[in-house]
DNA sequence: AAGCTTACCAACCGCTAGAAC
DNA sequence: TGTTCTAGCGGTTGGTAAGCT
């Protein structure tokens, strides 16, 4: 399944190989992580090499506990509110992957990069429009109210909305800055449950632009900030009918952290932005910081397909019927057959 | 049944940012 | 202040499975 195939590839040269390993994990390196992971607990990757004797580089090491390993992963297909989020949230911010997974718990950047790129630029192909007309317009409608959700907390100048990028006249959905809001109700449930504190937001931004040294010299004029490059010259990633990059934030949230909690800007009104998915949960993962916490790693056996239970704390994801286990390999339909006590 | 095409997705690579020294 | 190390992000690759002819 990896790029290398077959096991026991070991690293060529460059990228600081020496002789690591490569390719696909097996179960026995699977275990070493995430023994040590249970020990020592997320970070250090470098480490795992030395402690462990794997042969990975910790590179490999946090992506495999990350995208493979950690608890409370939700695997299997997207469900249709999980893509109208990844719809919402693309539609805003790009190619943010790891901001994206920030709001669908048990998701990980990866998971849904591979997804954009193969489910949603299929549409593309087939001359189909990537956003649904309804999520387009909730979010030309933010756009055209000039709300940046991304705005740093001291309204620092890595974000704005920069004035050419607010009003497209090649998107149909776009609006121009200054177009009223329509009366309320003729929107999606979601901009009409969120214009009044959207405006709110946009007013404490004017002031956070005011505080921080901007002049305003007519309500119609926008703040003018710089912005914020990719590096890549992607320019976000944008491929859609019409909606123009955004710049980010210039601080992201890790992708395996789900904090998305109003602290700091961004927070809320992200959170508006996608209705608040309060049938997701969104606790900050405390089994990722602390090993003590961890909760039982739970494995099916392989032979009897029987469920093993062990450590501290067995069932406290137990609402999570849906997700893989740690360990379970749902691609290869393989469970692991190791216990740990 | 065999060959071909497409979709999926795990894992890699290059790059960047922040922390430590 | 400059360098090195570490962690993380986004883009890309390529093996495998599934679907199609």
């Amino acid at each position: 399944m990896a790029r290398s195939g077959g096991g026991g590839l070991v690293e060529g040269g460059g990228g600081g190989g020496g002789g690591l390993k490569k390719g696909p994990w097996t179960q026995a390196e699977d275990k070493l992580l995430v023994d040590h992971v249970r020990r020592h607990g997320e970070g250090n990757w470098n480490a795992v090499r030395r402690e462990t004797g794997l042969q990975r580089c910790g590179k490999s090491c946090r992506l495999r506990w990350a995208n493979h390993l950690r608890p409370n992963l939700r695997k299997g297909p997207f469900s249709p509110e999980e893509e109208r989020q990844i719809l919402r949230l693309h539609g805003l911010i790009g190619n943010k992957w790891a901001r994206i997974s920030s709001h669908l718990p048990g998701r990980t950047d990866n998971e849904i990069k591979n997804y954009w790129n193969t489910r949603l630029k299929r549409r593309q192909r087939a001359g189909l429009p990537l956003y649904p007309p309804d999520i387009e317009r909730e979010i030309a409608l933010l756009r055209a109210q000039n709300i940046n959700p991304f705005a740093d907390a001291d309204g620092s100048a890595s974000v704005s909305l920069p004035p050419p990028l607010l009003y497209d006249a090649g998107n149909p959905f776009a609006l121009p800055p200054a177009v009223p809001l329509p009366p309320s109700g003729s929107h999606s449930p979601l901009i009409n449950q969120s214009y009044p504190l959207l405006n709110q937001m946009q007013g404490m931004q004017q002031q956070v632009f005011h505080l921080a040294g901007g002049h305003h010299q007519s309500p119609q004029q926008q703040p003018v900030f710089h912005h914020h490059q990719q590096h890549d010259g992607g320019g976000g990633g944008f491929v859609s009918s019409g909606l123009p990059p955004l710049p980010t934030r210039a601080h992201e949230l890790p992708s395996n952290q789900f904090d998305t909690s109003s602290s700091g800007s961004g927070g809320l009104l992200e959170s508006l932005l996608l209705g608040d998915d309060h049938h997701l949960p969104r606790q900050h993962n405390p089994t990722m910081v602390k090993v003590n916490s961890m909760p039982a790693f739970t494995y099916r056996d392989a032979g009897s397909r029987q469920t093993v239970h062990g450590g501290a704390g067995a069932g406290s994801d137990s609402d999570e019927a849906s997700h893989c286990q740690p360990g379970e390999d749902i691609h290869h339909s393989a469970k692991w057959n190791f216990t740990f006590d």
